[in-house]
RNA sequence: GCCGACGUAGCUCAACGGUAGAGCAGCUGAUUUGUAAUCAGCAGGUUGCCGGUUCGAAUCCGGCCGUCGGCUCCA
């Protein structure tokens, strides 16, 4: 007899080679039926696995990310098994779960095309359907070859393996793969999926290697789960940026200069607003404003290191036959404003911050919207101190980034990377700023998950993701420490001593660049924009042309008090003209008909709450520019 | 950059070897309207660019430009 605790604590004990699907079994017929797999001392293995001594031992279920996974990636020996019935001679390469899905790669004889998926899928269900079980079997290295002789991909992998490692194999009806498994008990299992796009992926991820078809697909348990799944996509297809941009005339990206956004009048609006909130708080939390060339000598570069690290990243001019960069960050800027004159540590710490705009080359292929462009602004400070600073200057920053987040109502999530490879600088010095930095946000109680070998080749970062409304994450601020700067510029201040000293500098973004904060913002709000960002605020519109000159009353009313109304005076039905500020998603409407020019008054609608009824015209714009004021988001 | 798909009016799309069409938007007129589309008329395109095949090209072929999806998830 073994003994078996559960996650709850209760011991159950049972025979030798008891499996977990039997433990389910005995816990209850529900439970049975929704196992995927189950861990078992911290391994996750196969229903079928037996235990032969005392564990702990949880069953995994759709519920459980490892779960999840498993029954992903048995969806995906499901695709592969469907391809190698379809276009034998395929080469198979890996197929794991992702995170809303899965994928496999092959190497095939010619492209997957959309019709080719239509078939796979077809065959997936019938193999689902046929409810095929997964078989595990141990081989070792040499019979691992053989079987998988001519598999290029599978062979490769095979070599990789450790020389003591457990070789296993999955078979699923004709098709064995190399797997680690687990897997869940039989085909009959996956009712749900779909092949959602197939590309070309790099076989490992390297351009050098040869590329293979990726085919992507998703799979739930249930329709229902899958077709909510599809329309979570639909739903962020509709948000997204690129789309509403267009729609709400924010900016565009022509032909003429692909990366590089062209912000129209009401995407102005939001840039300014942005950037007057910005320049608000930065004031507030004692930091100066400064605004350096875009273009500047190669020389500046050599000596930051940029050319060595980040010239590929990098656009180049020549000027009178001298070479200039075209700056990819501000910092050099923002030090040779510092080195312009001598500093005492009583002006100490420095915060100096510039809205930047920079260009950095990107590859044709990853430019996207407004998040991943060759031109664009960062929100930056580089803050010059004491060493002893560190750690409370980190902590103020960090406490800008929260209220910053907040005033959006955005989550986010925390985390700090280390040092990487092609980096410069001690490792004493490395090891005394990660410290720092970690100290900073243990002081704070802030939670954290470290990244190693993810820092900047100057120094450790901390970055800020945040969370959007449909759960995606975006990496929005980052806060680097840099000893390395000030010691390439030869950076210094006069102490208490009267000896010169290095200072140390800290990097930080809190929107990370405003046109991809604006593109998040967008998805947030799919478009509908909190009052004080909205770039119309107000649309006034008469019934009929009798109030127009009221309408316009009022419009002109609102502008005085600062706030950005419009009217529509068009000869249209109140329905027409209600419908079209609604889809460009205005907050308030108001109609002035007979009774409100009567009375002096306006019918609010808003956007979200709908009919508000008359209100006095200079209460309304009381309330409305409160509302402004205190840059509230609607109430969702 | 690489692989694949795509590029037709301001927008969304049709026509897929016989010299381009719809809806919305725009303009004009009628209508004077109470909370998500009033009606009618008009106008709008070197079919991304360059070259080729053909009696004839938006359509087929090649090159270029651009857009979209992917190229991090390790049996």
């Amino acid at each position: 007899m073994i003994n078996i605790t559960l996650p709850d604590g209760q011991v159950k004990s049972g025979l030798v080679g008891v499996t977990p699907a039997e433990v389910a079994r005995g816990i209850s017929n529900s439970l049975a039926r929704r196992a995927l797999a189950a861990r078992v001392a911290g391994r996750v293995v196969d229903l079928s696995a037996p235990l032969n001594e005392d564990a702990s031992l949880a069953i995994l279920t759709f519920e459980d990310k490892d779960g999840r996974q498993v029954f992903r990636h048995s969806s995906a020996h499901l695709l592969a098994a469907a391809v190698q019935r379809l276009f034998p001679g395929t080469l198979f390469a890996i197929g794991p779960a992702i995170e809303d899905g899965f994928y496999y790669d092959f190497g095939a004889k010619r492209p997957f095309t959309p019709e080719d998926l239509a078939a796979i899928k077809e065959e997936m269900q019938r193999l689902a359907k046929a409810d095929l079980p997964f078989e595990r079997g141990e081989i070792t290295r040499d019979e691992a070859l053989e079987r998988f002789a001519g598999q290029t991909y599978k062979e490769e992998l095979i070599r990789g393996l450790a020389e003591d490692a457990t070789i296993s194999t999955y078979r699923l009806g004709d098709f064995v793969d190399l797997c680690a498994g687990p897997h869940v008990p039989s085909s009959g299992y996956l009712r749900a999926f779909e092949l959602t796009s197939v590309a070309g992926a790099y076989w490992r991820g390297d351009e050098r290697n040869p590329m293979l078809q990726r085919v992507y697909g998703t799979a739930y348990p249930d329709q229902k789960q899958l077709e909510e799944h599809l329309r979570r996509i639909e739903e962020a297809r509709k948000r997204d940026h690129r789309r509403l941009g267009q729609e709400l005339d924010l900016f565009s990206i022509q032909d003429e200069a692909p990366g590089f956004p062209f912000f129209h009048p009401k995407g102005m609006v939001l840039r300014n607003e942005l950037e007057q909130f910005w320049r608000e708080e930065h004031r507030r939390a004692g930091y100066q404003e400064i605004r350096t060339p875009l273009i500047m000598n190669r020389s500046l570069w050599e000596r930051s290191g940029h050319w060595d690290h980040y010239r590929e990243n990098m656009y180049f001019t020549r000027i009178d036959e001298i070479d200039y960069a075209v700056k990819p960050m501000n910092c050099p800027g923002a030090i040779l404003v510092y080195r312009n004159r001598l500093h005492s540590y009583r002006e100490l710490p420095l915060r100096l911050c510039e809205m930047g705009l920079v260009h950095r080359h990107e590859l044709s292929g990853v430019l996207h919207g407004l998040m991943r462009v060759r031109a664009f602004t960062q929100d930056d400070a580089h803050i010059f101190m004491l060493p002893s600073r560190i750690r409370d200057e980190v902590t103020g920053v960090i406490e800008m980034v929260d209220r910053f987040y907040s005033v959006f109502g955005f989550k986010y999530r925390v985390e700090l990377s280390t040092r990487p490879e092609n980096s410069m600088g001690s490792d004493a010095d490395w090891e005394a700023a990660t410290t720092a930095l970690a100290g900073a946000l243990e002081g704070r109680g802030t939670p954290y998950q470290v990244n190693e070998g993810d820092g900047a080749f100057y120094g450790p970062k901390i970055d800020f993701h945040l969370e959007d409304c449909l759960g995606r994450t975006w990496q929005c601020g980052t806060i680097q420490l840099d000893f390395q700067m000030p010691e390439k510029f030869d950076l210094t201040y006069v102490g208490e001593d009267g000896q010169k000293h290095r200072p140390v500098m800290v990097h930080r973004v809190i929107f990370g660049s405003i046109e991809r904060f604006i593109a998040i913002l967008t998805e947030h709000f799919a478009g509908a924009f909190p009052a004080w960002l909205a770039p119309v605020q107000v649309r006034v519109f008469p019934i009929t042309d009798r109030q127009a000159g009221y309408a316009e009353k009022v419009r002109s009313a609102l502008a005085e008090a600062g706030v950005r109304a419009d009217a529509d005076l068009r000869n249209e039905k109140v329905n027409y003209k209600v419908r079209e500020a609604q889809k460009a998603h205005i907050p308030y409407m108001l109609v002035t008909g007979d009774r409100e020019v009567a009375a002096g008054t306006v019918a609010v609608r808003h956007r979200t709450r709908g009919d508000l009824g008359a209100v006095d015209l200079t209460e309304f714009i009381g309330t409305i520019r409160e509302e402004i004021a205190s840059r509230k988001t609607d109430a969702v």
